[in-house]
DNA sequence: ATCGTTCTATATCGATCGGTATATTAGTCT
DNA sequence: AGACTAATATACCGATCGATATAGAACGAT
């Protein structure tokens, strides 16, 4: 099995710069000009190397959920609600605050995409929403089962309560909120958190 | 001075159209040929009315404004800062959640647009987000003078965190939030709203 | 009836969109 | 060296983008 002329650009920095320029314009409103442009190679090359736009976007999202959902997955570890709570709405801050990442959220841009033919794209992002919102939501469930969090607490309301101030933040973000703004936005927001009762 | 020939569409149901295309859609991801079909009318009687595609979206942003931003000045005048925080959270779960409207927002919409062209859309846009949360940092300022915030609450951050919940329901709206579930959203984000010292 | 004005309809503009056909170059394998 | 394979570079595809030139149609004024 031959192997042919090897590649000249490093496909994972490629990817990086891809996730990059995705994560701040979105998926339509990064042109294939824009990419081979960034990336330094040319339409050929990038289809040759991953397939169309669609599937460059997502593997895009693949790297970018590694980065960016880390938090969220690890925040989902931590042994008490409030505490899984305060991690999660701390982890947004961070990521969204942080200067070295563009602004704003590939999974909110993603979310609001716009025309029709990039209504899959769209499809799968809230998909990929929802997934988030219910690996909450079941989160919490158990937390309630194990008393900690009250009698009354719905986990599926505060599910999505945190993913909302989640998305919010990613939205102010683009307007320029910094770090230490944001984090006080998810230190308003803890304190709503219901009590348990022990 | 002479009249001509009179115009054979309505112009504010062409308005009222395009404003339901552009609240779907966003900017960049309408289209002329969306609006010439919904609207029924063709590419050069759309800008002999309008000016052009840019006009046009600015014309239906007063018109949203007017509609969906209402219960926020209506808001702004309740007179503590508890229910003006109420007034803001329930009115947006109320415009986000009414399935008589398109789901999204048109603020958030433009917020995000995409590509290089509508950078301008995009400036105006996060500077209404911008005014508008001014205006309740305002409300809350005097609240606080009034007594009606406890003197270690600060209204900037009360506002951040007003609009964070409010952008963050419209993009949870996108996902298919019903009314009840954007409700419950907003009764848990005041759940612990700072109580007056009186 | 004719003129002046304004809207409408058709057909099209240049630019850009995502995506490729073709030919050349650079490498490994025998 | 020669054959085979894969990556590159150029140039281009049809479709769509926002926007218009041009000509005809419908009105008021005279």
């Amino acid at each position: 099995m031959p192997t042919g002329r090897p590649r000249e650009f490093d496909t994972e920095r490629a990817l990086e710069l891809a996730t990059s320029l995705f994560w701040q314009k979105g998926y339509e409103g990064t042109s294939l000009s824009d990419l081979t442009e960034t990336l330094g190679i040319t339409r050929p090359s990038l289809y040759a190397a991953f397939g169309n736009k669609e599937a460059l976007f997502r593997l895009v999202l693949q790297r970018y959920e590694a980065k960016a959902g880390a938090y969220r997955t690890k925040a989902l570890k931590a042994p008490t609600a409030l505490e899984v709570a305060r991690q999660l709405l701390e982890g947004a801050a961070e990521l969204h605050g942080d200067k070295a990442n563009p602004v704003g959220c590939l999974g909110v841009h993603g979310a609001l995409a716009c025309s029709d033919e990039a209504a899959m794209i769209r499809r799968d992002m809230s998909a990929h929403r929802i997934a988030g919102e219910a690996a909450i939501r079941r989160r919490l469930t158990r937390a309630k089962a194990e008393g900690d969090l009250p009698p009354n607490a719905s986990p599926s309301d505060l599910a999505r309560y945190l993913s909302v101030v989640i998305y919010g933040m990613a939205v102010q973000s683009v307007g320029g909120a910094s770090h230490a703004e944001l984090r006080r936005v998810a230190a308003i927001a803890l304190s709503q958190w219901p009590k348990s009762a022990r």
